[in-house]
DNA sequence: GCGTTGTATTGGAGCGCTCCAATGTTCTAT
DNA sequence: ATAGAACATTGGAGCGCTCCAATACAACGC
């Protein structure tokens, strides 16, 4: 910098002005500054503003799980929301562990992130109250809810509902829940399950089997449904992923989907849209999840702390091909639950 | 800091050294320091720091799209590898597009990042003169290579040859390849297919038809193939994306694969192990090429710049279910190709 | 007791920038 | 011509840390 305004016979203080396009600048003096800048390779250095400034105009993210499509999804709304106001976009990743993101949350501190958000990250209330007190933080579609803190998510009870409803309409009473673990998404969409087979008469059938949120996750509970006397006739898993587990390892036991055995997923990832999966599944709006959770934090930003907000986001069922009556019953009746969306295609 | 040093009754830079556990410091103000911090929740600039220490220990990541799995898992390798070493990972999304490609690198250098892997980017060779100049970089899995820089990629002919002997061994004669663009991976697969097919006596026949690398990108080829007069009976798609798109278009069609169409992937990614996609595919070991960009960026930060090095690793046929005998032909000689892993699993 | 070695601690300059108050310059109105 | 405003430019302090050379202190042999 010194270099750049020796060459252009200015001050410093002049090349700081022209870097961050002032207009107080006349165009002669921006025009040689900006040539010396070019002959020099001059690059301005982020890290000396940042310090100068004591603002880094950085958000930071923390992915729980950067495989995951869903994820990947909402972060793209992070992203497109944060750049369009002037916010640079730092991504961590967490690898679905909990001492990693605790790591990278203190990682992302450190580096003065003007806010945090967390999407589907697993962090203790401890680390969110220290997290919370530095800088402000969204928790994205959930995994953890603190108290204190602003949150995006999707309605998610209201989907499992939405998904039980759909197999009851259909006809099926024995609807096992595929249980995602000890995060606050797993939980609602376990309520909403819950609460779906008790309006449907069905509360005292009520099964939920712990599993997981990953393909690997499906395969011992499949292999543990299919050796009981009396297996169910339909399976609503706590995500996409879970369900193309399933779907697999029931295809490996030659149980046809989905004439033998329904199943819904949830997210609505692109891989459930694929053809030969075809998976009806519960939709979120990922895009503008991520979009809201910046603003939320950008609000917080301005308005400095206050009560959290919670912003809940309506899902939606997509029916495809891997529910349907259950064997031998006669056709449902058609309609009747407040699905949107989604056409049954190709033959299964 | 200050702060810090006033209450445990030492000098800042007696905290600092505590900061950075220095053995010169002796337990009892090691201790001392160490409570004050934590008393007053002070948490270290590593702003301050990098630019004091003009070290960042961070080594930036662009990712030409967050949302393909397969950049995902190389990521995976990366970031394992580099906090191994002691190295930070910042990750930047590059979202498929040359420009903001362009601005992250930039971004990236910046903010003095010591080395930088640019996965599947998409830059022109200027860009990448000036950042290679600036700061240590290595390309990895391809999309771009200029002479000067460092590349970690699979060896991308020979996953194409691999493919197209498997499907020229199963007795196919009329192969297409769906070509990736303009990218050197691309560029490499279709050379690959356009070998395999000399070798395979079938030079007349070659056929290579633009595309993309993405699902969407297959349906247009897909209709225009399957309205011709004499379609192919098999296809070579330049990725498992481009490949499951073409699935659900040859559904669509109700073209049945194998039996009338065969398809093979490229770069093994989850959702080709979908069992219900099963697609045949070329592997590509991501975690290793992570690991070995990373590995190859911190030689090269060691050694100081010299010959650009180029690691090429070993791809592998990963054979499912997508692939077969052309309809009506004689069941081709088994075995012969250098083929590895994967078998063909349930009935499609 | 003294010099000597060694270790523990400290002051202060400096990293590359921004920002403020002060200064210099030009323009307008009287 | 001149006060005043409006704009353009500059010097220098300061951001929070590290690192070096300098100093303080302790232990040791003679």
């Amino acid at each position: 910098m010194e270099d750049v305004a020796a060459r252009a016979r200015v001050s410093r203080a002049l090349v700081s002005l022209v870097m961050n396009d002032s207009p107080q600048v006349s165009d002669e003096k921006r025009r040689s500054v900006l040539d010396a800048a070019r002959e020099l390779g001059y690059r301005p250095n982020l890290i000396a503003r940042n310090l100068a400034q004591k603002r880094t105009h950085t958000i930071g993210v923390l992915v729980d799980d950067l495989r995951n499509p869903f994820f990947g999804e909402v972060v793209d709304g992070i992203e497109a929301e944060a750049t369009e106001h002037g916010f640079r976009v730092l991504i961590l990743n967490g690898h679905r562990d909990a001492r990693r993101e605790h790591d990278a949350v203190e990682t992302l501190l450190q580096l003065r992130v003007e806010g945090m958000a967390l999407v589907g990250a697993r962090l203790s209330d401890d680390d969110m109250v220290r997290a919370g007190s530095a800088a402000p933080c969204v928790v994205v579609a959930s995994g953890t809810v603190h108290p204190g803190t602003d949150t995006v998510a999707t309605d998610d009870r209201r989907g499992a509902e939405l998904a039980v409803e759909h197999l009851a309409s259909l006809g099926h009473t024995r609807i096992v829940h595929m249980d995602g673990g000890a995060n606050v998404s797993a939980t609602e969409r376990r309520h909403g399950y819950e609460s779906g087979m008790r309006s449907a008469g069905l509360a005292d059938v009520i099964d939920v089997r712990p599993a997981g949120d990953d393909e690997a996750d499906a395969l011992a509970v499949i292999d543990t449904l299919m050796a009981e006397d009396d297996p169910p006739t339909a399976i609503f898993a706590f995500n996409d992923l879970l369900a193309a587990g399933a779907l697999n390892r029931l295809d490996d036991a030659r149980v046809t989907v989905p004439d033998e055995m329904s199943l819904v997923g949830f997210d609505n990832t692109f891989i459930s849209a694929l053809r030969h999966l075809s998976l009806t599944t519960v939709n979120q709006p990922t895009l503008a999840m991520g979009r809201l959770a910046v603003d939320t934090l950008l609000r917080r930003l301005s308005d400095g702390p206050g009560e959290p907000v919670r912003h809940t986001l309506q899902p939606e069922l997509v029916v495809r091909s891997t529910t349907g009556p259950p064997r031998g019953a006669a056709l449902a009746a058609a309609g009747g639950t407040a699905m949107t969306g989604g056409t049954t295609l190709g033959p299964r």
